[in-house]
DNA sequence: ACATATTTGTTTCATTTGTAACCATTGAAA
DNA sequence: TTTCAATGGTTACAAATGAAACAAATATGT
């Protein structure tokens, strides 16, 4: 028994997107107003700020970003110099990507801003809810990415 | 006690954009293949098959995109002659947005291909899962959209 | 060793997007 | 009425995006 309307408010993936959409753009006005990042460098940021020292390829799958993306990224955020290449030695394609010390200032500034952030909006839920969406999220992660 | 590193891929605003990206993306290749439809236009295919008539703000409203968003998509479907304009006799600035026998058509075979892919999406989950994601979403709405 | 394929990253080009300016109409205020 | 603000919608322009072409280096197969 197949239906003849589809009703978008309850569609899955118009609500996921409606939802990231809106949740990104919020979180997003902030990093800009502040820093003037876009979401990439924000991405990136946070991707080297996690983990150190990073290719741009790693970055990308670290991020889920296409390449081009990270590429001009991260040249953005060399000329501020919140980051450096420094060659590779056993591989003269690839560069190695770290945040210099003004990076790591900036990602510092942001943790503790994103953290509250997140926390202000997990607020708003009841501990059930809170539970339900992140269990929700991790179900649909694994049957979703990659799966 | 505030830590000083974000884990990127538990971060809920990154969790929900990338999932909402690749079931959107999924789901785009989809009509895109089949009808050459572009996401705003889908949209707005599918919000007015749901609605009948409508205007063009509302439909902005109803599938939350931005003006400019609505008026190409507009344009293009009233292109391929899937929509019609009608003025409003009350409302000279207003135009009547309703589709043709054929964005009927159109709709009417898409309803089932996404009811599909919803359903697809959704027989990966177990049923505490599924309870989970759907109380899990809606939770976030009430808390995020305004609502 | 040599040719070929693959990987890494950048750049070019066309498309999509959003902001702001804009036009036309309607509503409100004086 | 006459003005001024607000609304509905389109368009112009600049920025962001992605696909594809590209250059450079490395890996693979013969």
């Amino acid at each position: 028994m197949t239906n003849d309307v589809l009703i978008l408010e309850d569609f899955m993936p118009y609500r996921l997107n409606r939802l990231a959409d809106a949740i990104s753009r919020e979180f997003a006005r902030i990093y800009r107003d502040r820093y003037g990042l876009t979401r990439p460098e924000w991405r990136t940021l946070a991707a080297l700020g996690q983990h150190g020292t990073m290719t741009a390829t790693e970055i990308g799958a670290h991020s889920a970003m296409h390449k081009t993306k990270v590429s001009r990224a991260v040249a953005a955020l060399e000329k501020r110099r919140w980051l450096v290449r420094k060659a590779d030695a056993n591989d003269r394609r690839v560069e190695r990507l770290s945040l210099t010390k003004a990076g790591q200032r900036v990602y510092g500034e942001l943790i503790p801003v994103a953290a509250a952030f997140e926390a202000g909006m997990l607020d708003k839920l009841g501990a059930r809810q809170r539970e339900a969406v992140l269990k929700g999220l991790a179900a649909l992660e694994k049957a979703v990415l990659r799966a």
